[in-house]
DNA sequence: AAATTTACTTACTAGTTAGTAAGTTTTGCA
DNA sequence: TGCAAAACTTACTAACTAGTAAGTAAATTT
């Protein structure tokens, strides 16, 4: 029972939380930028608490719903699936990943949207230490170990990769996806 | 020829930076925290392009300084002296790196700024490939692939995992830690 | 001792922020 | 067609933002 409003200022928010991140998400841009007033933003999303809950949910439900379509696939093509998604963030207006946003926003998050980032995160790590130890299993990956180790490494590295391209390149984030892959090829 | 008030005002405002971010740090906010007025601190700092920029200037020195004092040392004492320093960011108010908030407030920082931040950003990437270099010369490290390669992944994993300790724990920078030192290991 | 510079305070501006209350238009349903 | 609910607009508030102009006190220099 979403309204295509709600779901147009969620899909912008997203964008802009990735871009300039939550404290600077302001009403008035997002009421502006789809030619409304700041207080049918408002009616949708009453304060911005509200709003903010909402977009990082979306990005974790957007990933369960993502992670559900890969299964069947073989590691390797998960992990390719993953790295490509998060290479279109970068492509699409150099944005970073929402849990590496609620990250760095963290001081300035309320509490509801710190637990939801929490979990969020937390799935995403559970998600790449199976992910390892499946292809470990498989023989496709390679690691020294813990899988659980190498899950918190990668996607550290990922979401570090992603902000650190906006100061030097693109090419940045390419290089730490190739050193990644190198050293789990067997 | 600085003064102890600027000296205290830049010192407070880095805290801030890695906190809250640069656009939520506020004129107001270290001026009641330091007990004088907002125009103050607009005496020392005209503007807040001014004081930002100088935050990370004084970062990039201290990098420098920091360096510069390990010289003689062997790669593994070099590392081991990096890592904990930014461990202490963790646990000195769960802070993240300069460079890290720097890359996560990019799109809202004035030109100066991100031109600084880029400049840090290379020296420590660089720093990194020489101390994997040599280390490996030395027979302390071992990694696959270019030096360069791994420089640029261990520093956005470093930079990744102080974030998302603050949603998980600073157990997971430890883990990160853990899992970079075993893979280096020959 | 006088003049100048440094380091502030007081008092203000213009713009932005999230949020609200009340009124209006549009939409769907009976 | 008429009613009700949904989706808004208008108009506002209180708090905060960086930044400024003018005045003051203290230190430094001449």
């Amino acid at each position: 029972m979403r309204s295509e409003t709600k779901d147009k200022i969620a899909e912008l928010a997203t964008e802009l939380v990735q871009q300039v991140g939550y404290p600077s998400l302001s009403y008035q841009q997002i009421s502006s930028q789809l030619g409304m007033k700041n207080a049918a933003v408002h009616y949708h999303f009453p304060s911005k608490e509200d709003l903010g809950l909402d977009v990082v949910r979306r990005d974790h439900e957007l990933f369960t719903k993502f992670t559900t379509s890969l299964e069947g696939q073989s590691a390797e093509e998960k992990l390719d699936a993953f790295l490509t998604s998060y290479q279109q963030l970068l492509e699409n207006g150099n944005r970073i990943c929402m849990i590496g946003a609620s990250a760095s926003d963290y001081k300035q998050l309320p509490d509801s949207i710190r637990q939801e980032a929490t979990t969020y995160l937390s799935e995403v790590k559970d998600w790449f230490t199976r992910l390892l130890e499946n292809g470990k299993a498989d023989g496709v990956f390679q690691y020294k170990g813990s899988a659980a180790g190498k899950a918190a490494l990668i996607t550290s590295a990922l979401a570090g990769a992603l902000q650190h391209a906006r100061l030097i390149g693109n090419d940045h984030y390419l290089a730490v996806v190739a050193q990644l892959k190198l050293e789990l090829k067997p």
